[in-house]
Parts: C-alpha cells; structure tokens; sequence
DNA sequence: CTTGACGTAGAACGGATGTTCGGCTATCAT
DNA sequence: ATGATAGCCGAACATCCGTTCTACGTCAAG
C-alpha cells in the first residue's frame, strides 16, 4: 500500500529541512547541510535516509552529484508573502495614539513593508511612527515603527501584552506591559525595561488603544 | 548607467545557460558545468563573468558554495520581496558577537524574514538573537532579533554606525554608535539611549564585529 | 610608445562533498 | 542461543568545486 507505512519522524525532518532549504535559497542543500540541519549525526545517515525516501519516491537524486537531491513535489503551499501595513500617524507622548480610522487606511501613503511571517494574520494591523524620546522606558526609540493591531474590546487585550496605553489623568500616552489587576479596578503597567518598576492606575483613567505586535528599527545608515 | 551598457555575448550565454540548467535540473549549475555549457575556456572566465553579473545584480551568488549561482528572478519566485536571514547566533555581553562562517549559514534551521525593502541588499546579511539585558542601553531588548551586516574591513564602518563591538580590555561585546576619532587612536562609542554620555576607548582595545542594519522585536503574545 | 583596463588561459590549492566501509546496538523470528 | 535485519556511528577516501594566481594578448586613451 502506499500511505500506511509512516515515515519516520527523522525522515520527515529530512524532508521538511529540504524543503526549507529550497525555499530559502533557491538550492537544494548538502549532505553536510542536511546532517546538520535536520539533526543527524552522521552524513552516512544522511545517506541512508535519503536512499530510503529515494526508494520511497518522494526525492530524486543525482548521483555523486553535490547538492543532488531535489524534492519530488515542488509544491510549496505556505505564503511566505510581504505585507503592507499603513504608517497612519505618530505616537507623542502628549497626545493619544492614533488608532486608524477609514480614511487612514484608504490613502495609506506610506507603508512599512513586513515578512508575513513576522505578524501572522493581517487583521486590524497598522504602523506608528515614534516620534520624541518618550517611549524609552518602553526600549523604544525616536523613528521605530511600531506594528500594532486594533483592539476591538478592552477583552483583546491579555495580561502580559505590551499596549499602548493613553492616560486620562495625565493626558499622555505611553506603551506599557498591562496586567488587570484581580479586582479589576486597577491595571498593573509595566515598563519593559527591567530596571523600571511598575506602576498601578485606575481601569477609568486608561484608554487603551492598541496592541503591540512588533517593533522595528531601521538603523540610520 | 543602468540600462544602456549592452551585456556581452557571453554572459549572455552563460545566463541563458543557467536559466536553462535550473529549468531542467532543479538545481544551478557549478562553475565547470557553466563553463562548458556555456562554451568558456576556462574557469576563472566563469569567475570572472559571474562577477561582472553579480555586480549587474542580474544573479546572486553564496561564496565558496557549490553551485550556488542563483538567478536573480528565480531566487525568490513567489516571495521576491522577502529574505531569509539566518540566525547565527545569540548576542551575550560576556562573550564576542558571533559572526557567520560557513557551518552557520550552511544550517539556516533559524531563519527570520524580513522584506527587502527593509535591509537593501542580501549580500552580508546575518540575524542575532540578544539574550540578557546588557544591551538596554542600546535600546535593544532580551529576545530582540539584530540584523546585522558582515563587516569585512574596518572601513565598512562609517562615523556614526551603529555597530558590534567588542571591547578587548573589558572583555564584553556591546552595541554602540562608533566614531573615530581624528588621531585615528581612539574611538568613541555613543550609545543609543540619549540620556547616557558617549565614552571613548583605544581603537586597538576595540574589535568592531559587524553593522547594526535594523532591530526587530516581537513583542510576545 | 606607454599605460591601464579589459578579456583570456591554464594550473594549482585547499576545502567541500558524496560515497563507502567496518563496527556497533537492539529487536525479533528461528 | 543464534543469526538476520534494521538502524546508527565515525572515519577515511577520492573526487569535485570555488577560488586565486600568474602570464598573455588586445585595444583605446594619454
């Protein structure tokens, strides 16, 4: 029969590192690379391995060929694909942070082009521009780009995500790791820097705005 | 110019080749096995002409790696606009930055992908994981990912990059802006945080690593 | 003519690479 | 027990491969 018999665990691994390796170089690897890559101790192993899946059919090889083995199936269904996320304002600490409306993102003139990869679903993403020294408690520096995703309902929001936060009382806006406290009546916000303590404010006074889901620096060249 | 320097028969020749070779085989075509198909007298005409197509950026090559001619436009097919760098390693403050050498980026089994337009070009590119909070006052997190850029001689470095260093007398790598100083004996190391003094260290104590090219953090969720 | 840039040849070097072989362990039917 | 089979490991080997170096030739600019 064709299906019953299951791979073993280490010739998927095989399999699954040739495949990677294709997609991200655009060559088939060594037997070395192999060895390494998909966790063999010997490249005799390799050799084994591959006659196996060889027999098998699932790769063809050529022989005593460097970077002869080539994959069967050339199908490669995972999108590794490059997605635009809209740059729709500037945090400041003196104002709250813009959330993208429609308009934003109907005239997104300018984008900051990210790795799928990076942020996963494209749902409710947009980019912020930092702008001022404010978020350096939060190792945030003056032009990142930080990728945030709406939050519909405060209940987006887990304990332990970095948020970007605009407080009422203080009329500033800052991003801060948020943990609800057991009450509810207070949020715990905590600096990503560990040498900064954390702080408590009322629930009331916290508007929050948005989730974090990545920062990116473009180092000035 | 871009576009008017008319590309010479041969290369022509050894494009189509390849474009072919690929087509049929899987896999590109090592240095002799161009030199034949193509119809040059020697290998170091292939050398020469990869080069000249390199610097075309009508390919792309890995250094000193068998068959690892790859066409710019089969590179990527689906995800032109997204590149797989390596993670080579992780960055600790005791210890000097890792830089990739040819078992490394021989395994990418740790790739992070970024879009293209994010780092220019391919060529150098390497990733490192921070681990520790030594380099906060880079503004550079535990569990950031550095994209990096080999350094191949110490006039990669220009005043004002953001670079790896290693501090010899002290026995720790850093991350610092670099500047040289005029008499060329020292440097002066400027960290990011602006709230912290730039210091100054003897340009021998200091071995400079590689080229901060960007900072990427994903925040936990 | 000289000079320098460009293209060409051939050969050699050092490292990478696929292959093979002897030996090892564990499982299992004989 | 015994042998067979499958899986595994390490080392060695012959070859392959990218690179580099020297030398030669051509041709246009100075």
């Amino acid at each position: 029969m064709a299906t019953t018999s299951a791979l073993p665990e280490i010739q998927m691994r095989i399999l699954d590192f040739i495949n990677r390796y294709v997609e991200e170089r655009g060559m088939p690897p060594t037997i070395r690379e192999i060895q390494q890559g998909a966790g063999l101790s010997s490249t005799s192993m390799v050799s084994y391995h591959l006659r196996a899946l060889e027999k098998a059919n699932l790769l063809s090889r050529y022989e005593r060929c460097s970077r002869g083995v080539i994959l069967q199936h050339t199908a490669r269904p995972q999108s590794a694909d490059v997605i635009a996320v809209p740059i729709v304002g500037q945090i400041v600490a003196s104002k709250p942070v813009p959330t993208p409306d429609a308009d934003a993102l109907a005239a997104p003139d300018n984008v900051i082009h990210v790795a799928r990869s990076l942020v996963g679903s494209t749902k409710g993403l947009y980019a912020l521009e930092v702008r001022g020294d404010s978020m350096i408690d939060a190792l945030i520096n003056d032009g990142d780009i930080v990728i945030m995703r709406k939050v519909e309902s405060p209940t987006d929001i887990k304990n332990g995500d970095l948020a970007a936060v605009f407080l009422l009382d203080r009329n500033e806006s800052t991003l801060k790791r948020v943990y609800r406290e057991a009450d509810g009546r207070r949020l715990k916000l905590k600096p990503e820097n560990p040498t900064m303590k954390p702080f408590y404010v009322d629930a009331r006074q916290a508007m929050i705005l948005g989730r974090v889901e990545c920062v990116i620096r473009r180092v000035a060249q």
